[in-house]
RNA sequence: GGCCUGGUAGUUCAGUUGGUUAGAAUGCUAGCCUGUCACGCUAGAGGUCGACGGUUCGAGCCCGUUCCAGGUCGCCA
């Protein structure tokens, strides 16, 4: 009724045929004795001309981003376009109706290079979203999410559906609640992940779970975060340990990046790095491999050092190979990036090695003879290499080496390019020391304790580590999972150690507490963040560009307008009463 | 919540030391144009300079408050 063929697949070989066509007017060119029209529809773009007296009159009422119908016989060009796949042909138009018309001033220009205002094309969401880059950004994830369904579904995954209403979590980020009508001063919480759901799937009896699914967690938003709600390639298998979780994930995570990037993907198994040995030679724990620079501890090198920045200090360097060759301003910069309130360093000291081996600039005359050798010796200070130091307390020195490290590879251009770089971060530390000095639960309540009971009646928590992983690539947290604790005496003992009784146990995860009484099979799992896969295979820097109706910073949707003020009636039904007396209310 | 940066035409931006009528590009409107494809040419419309207050003879520009946005940190089972 309204098509014959799409923009997108007329060629020469349809020359003479009479089609028909619907699509968006991109552009219209009006050169007086014939107007030519890019009409655009997801599929591409064909270019109508007009050169008949009665349709040119008509075509003056044509407006940019009209959606319209039109019928004609496609030609030969004698003009042709090799930049789009139509280019060798056009239509010349017989009829043209116009289905829906652009009545109002555009409030931006659809697919040009000029970057807009995001808040304004969040607002315009349905326009920004004809735009093809962030068009085909929608059709590709549309594109992974099968392929992921298509792979789970082949390793022998069950997708089931777990509840959006469901109860508060105790642990973690902030709930989204939901008041409830049927029972007066009640709340729903959104779950911030399937978590304990897919667990009773496992008592359950379910050999392998899993489920594109969306958590809500209220906190801020970050480029690489969504603020609100996000989707997880969230799975759980039955009887399984740490092994086969990487070896889903290493078939599962590899095959979809490969299908959809010329990037060099890492095969599996990708290498694996201790949390600690992360955070000793990157600083931090989802480390980029695409960076060759690694951190070292030199402390033991200043022992008898007079530099009084680097006295009773943990000192950490990093060797930058062929480094000699940048210039004093090079440093300067450096330093001044160091020293800035978003990395906090005190300084940052730097050194060159020479071709000649001699050690100049920066810090050159405490570079004694002794630490010259141990630090070519031990260290790898190559010839034409400089070098840098940060001093600190010792976690600080580690987070502000990773900080520097990062950004010598981002100014230097260190970073190996179009390729993906996958890394296991594996033996998560149980526990950590909150700052009010008591013992917190460093990761999940839920991961297995490596050495089960044992380990936790006999071993300092802080030495304590877990079945608990995150999958890191180029640098982002791509997924996070672990071998969940599935005794419920190990739960009440590692909770206990956590300072909790069991009674809070009960009270806290009470459905999983008590099904685990019933006879649990172990099980492991991991989630994949869907929104973040999109993201790293389409190279986007922002997280918004692959979702279809993302909200801003505020977690505002400016589209839809929410969240919005609800009826006297409305709040009524749900038992609420609002006191906005903190803020002044709006 | 802290810090940094920004808010000027529909859009993207410029705007000097505080000084006449606030500019450019693009988009829009009208006219001209037979081969455009970022069409071209001519003309035109389009502004509460985020808001409020202050300093000043005079504020887009300086000061204060506030709102909004982006980045970043806190936060993120």
């Amino acid at each position: 009724m309204y098509r014959t063929k799409t923009c997108g697949e007329l060629n020469i070989s349809n020359v003479k045929e009479t089609v028909e066509l619907a699509g968006w007017i991109q552009k219209i060119r009006d050169l007086g004795a014939m107007i030519f029209i890019d009409l655009r529809d997801q599929f591409g773009i064909t270019q109508i001309v007009i050169n008949d007296e009665q349709l040119k009159e008509k075509a003056k009422e044509l407006t940019t981003e009209s959606c319209i119908h039109i019928l004609g016989k496609v030609v030969e060009r004698s003009n042709k376009n090799s930049k789009i796949s139509t280019g060798e042909i056009e239509i010349i138009a017989n009829e043209i109706e116009v289905l829906g018309k652009c009545r109002n001033i555009l409030p931006f220009e659809i697919n040009t290079d000029q970057e807009v205002r995001e808040d304004l094309r969040l607002e315009y969401r349905f326009l920004d979203l004809r735009n093809e880059k962030l068009h085909n950004n929608i059709l590709l994830r549309s594109k992974i999410l099968k392929t992921l369904r298509d792979k789970m579904d082949e390793l022998g995954f069950a997708e089931i559906q777990t509840p959006i209403l469901a109860n508060s979590s105790p642990e973690g980020a902030r709930d989204y609640l939901v008041p409830s009508r049927l029972n007066p001063g009640e709340f729903y919480a959104l779950p911030q992940a399937p978590q304990q759901f897919k667990q009773l799937l496992m008592v359950a009896g379910f050999d392998k779970y899993f489920q594109i699914a969306p958590c809500f967690r209220d906190e801020d938003p970050r480029a690489d975060r969504a603020p609100g709600e996000f989707y997880q390639l969230d799975f759980e298998m039955a009887f399984s340990t740490q092994e086969d979780v990487f070896k889903v994930i290493e078939e599962v995570v590899p095959y979809t990046f490969e299908k959809f990037t010329n990037w060099k993907v890492d095969k599996g198994p990708f290498i694996r790095i201790p949390y600690r040995e992360a955070m000793e030679k990157y600083g931090i724990d989802k480390p980029d491999l695409r960076n060759p620079l690694i951190i070292q501890d030199v402390t033991k090198c200043f022992t008898n050092s007079e530099f009084k920045a680097f006295k009773g200090k943990t000192i950490k360097a990093i060797v930058v190979p062929n480094g000699a060759e940048q210039g004093r301003k090079f440093f300067d910069k450096m330093t001044e990036y160091a020293t800035s309130d978003e990395v906090g360093a005190k300084g940052l000291a730097w050194t060159k090695y020479e071709e000649t081996e001699e050690v100049t600039g920066g810090i050159a005359k405490f570079i004694t003879e002794e630490i010259k050798e141990q630090l070519v010796n031990e260290f790898g200070m190559t010839k034409n290499s400089s070098i840098f130091f940060i001093a600190d307390e010792f976690k600080k020195a580690q987070k502000i080496a990773g900080l520097i490290r990062i950004e010598l590879g981002k100014r230097l251009e260190l970073l190996e390019k179009d390729i993906y770089r996958f890394c296991w971060i594996v033996d998560f530390p149980m526990y950590e020391l909150s700052d009010e000095g008591t013992i917190d639960f460093n990761h999940n309540p839920f991961s297995m304790p490596q050495g089960g009971m044992e380990t936790l009646e006999t071993k300092d928590p802080l030495d304590i580590l877990a079945y608990q992983y995150d999958l890191v690539c180029n640098g982002y947290e791509m997924a996070s999972g672990a071998v969940r604790n599935h005794n419920p005496e190990i739960m009440v003992k590692a909770f206990e150690i956590a300072g909790y009784k069991e009674e809070d146990v009960k009270n806290r995860f009470g459905a999983l507490y008590n099904a685990f009484q019933y006879g649990t099979p172990p099980h492991a799992g991991a989630a994949p963040g869907v929104d973040r896969m999109v993201m790293l295979i389409e190279d986007s820097q922002n997280i918004r560009e692959v979702i279809a109706f993302p909200k801003n910073k505020k977690a505002r949707d400016l589209l839809m307008r929410a969240p919005s003020v609800v009826s006297e009636q409305q709040l009524k039904d749900v038992h609420i009463k609002l006191d906005l007396s903190e803020n002044g209310g709006k």
